[in-house]
DNA sequence: TAATCGTGGAA
DNA sequence: TTTCCAAGATT
């Protein structure tokens, strides 16, 4: 079969079965000259990086609603920006979400250049999302090659190389089915065929559109790839959090380094982590308690168990490090989800603000 | 280049 | 319980 009468054959398909998404123009509003807007496009792109689309829904919608365009993204507070974001992992995202708003607005005139090289200058799109914003909010031929596009073309073309070594040759036999006509949503279809059919355990091969050409299919080695290099262990470290509350409800938090894990993201004082017990000074001079509790959280590369101190601290109470918080300033769906983790455990363990303890 | 960087759901 | 995985980017 000739690339472009499996282009065709996979935008028959498409036409039919596109997911409907919250940031999506599909196929038939496409035709009728609608396009998508390339701010909607971009976040989305942004928040979908490695991230599942369950996720990512909740997130942009709140972002949408706070922040309509480019221009009042640019304008928002960091603090406000990273607090909604929290939970949603890898802050970077987020960090360089807003640089990238502020660049558009101050170098762009408000509005995203439509190629993906200049799209690639911007903060935060790499290869795979440049191309995506080119291809969709503004129907360029550029090919897309995120982890559906890989395995959806591994299996067709049958590839048993190894990931990441196979990254190259994936990409060119993507960008070989990419057609002249309708390029945003034969980037969106792969992605969608990857999603629902294609899938990486039990791919539904019958009811695949591609499950004539697939020679993987004919091997009967589909559900085997792509294969991928063997990963390495994930290491347990050790660490402690401070969480500590003045009599007047205010919370002891700090704004971590704009660097590194969970950067700029608010968080409990405490240690760093490592995999050997670390030696950590409160934040504050106090009476320290353990809470004996502990939370346990996995990040990408390593297990983390964090051990939990607890105070009441005096309304003059001068910490060396972090600033209070207010009770009306303290949202904990502004923490990242391991911070989170420790205030669900911890907080059970302090009277109700301005009650006496007894 | 290889390591770093989150999270939650599914198997 | 553990492993795998999801519309990757950055250094």
């Amino acid at each position: 079969m000739r690339d472009d009468e499996l282009s065709a054959e996979l935008l028959a398909w498409y036409d039919i079965h596109a997911r409907e998404l919250p940031w999506r123009v599909g196929p038939a509003a496409r035709k009728a000259g609608e396009r998508p807007d390339p701010y909607r496009v971009w976040l989305s792109e942004v928040m979908l990086q490695q991230t599942t689309v369950a996720a990512v829904k909740d997130y942009f919608h709140r972002f949408t609603t706070l922040w309509p365009d480019v221009g009042a993204l640019a304008a928002a507070e960091d603090a406000r920006v990273m607090g909604e974001w929290a939970g949603l992992g890898y802050y970077a995202r987020a960090r360089n979400l807003l640089k990238c708003a502020r660049a558009v607005a101050a170098d762009h005139g408000g509005r995203f250049p439509d190629s993906r090289a200049a799209l690639l200058a911007l903060p935060g799109i790499g290869p795979y999302t440049a191309a995506a914003i080119a291809a969709i909010a503004f129907d360029r031929p550029e090919t897309v090659v995120d982890g559906n596009v890989e395995r959806v073309m591994s299996r067709l073309f049958a590839v048993e190389t190894p990931l990441p070594t196979a990254k190259p040759d994936l990409t060119a036999l993507a960008a070989r089915l990419t057609p002249p006509e309708r390029p945003g949503d034969h980037a969106q279809a792969v992605m969608d065929l990857g999603a629902t059919i294609c899938t990486p355990r039990n791919p539904a091969c019958g009811i695949c559109p591609w499950r004539a050409p697939c020679l993987a299919r004919a091997e009967g080695i589909a559900a085997a790839l792509p294969r991928k290099l063997p990963k390495t262990p994930k290491p347990t470290r050790l660490g402690r959090a401070y969480l500590g509350r003045r009599t007047d409800g205010a919370w002891l938090l700090e704004r971590r380094p704009e660097t590194g894990l969970l950067g700029g993201m608010l968080g409990w004082p405490g240690s760093d982590w490592a995999e050997t017990e670390p030696f950590s000074a409160p934040p504050a001079e106090a009476d320290w308690r353990p809470l004996g509790a502990e939370v346990r959280h996995t990040f990408t590369h390593f297990h983390l168990r964090l051990d939990l101190w607890v105070v009441d601290l005096p309304v003059d109470c001068i910490p060396d490090r972090g600033q209070f918080l207010a009770p009306a300033a303290f949202r904990p769906s502004d923490l990242p989800t391991v911070m989170r983790k420790a205030f669900d455990l911890a907080r059970p363990a302090f009277d109700p603000p301005g009650n006496a303890r007894g």
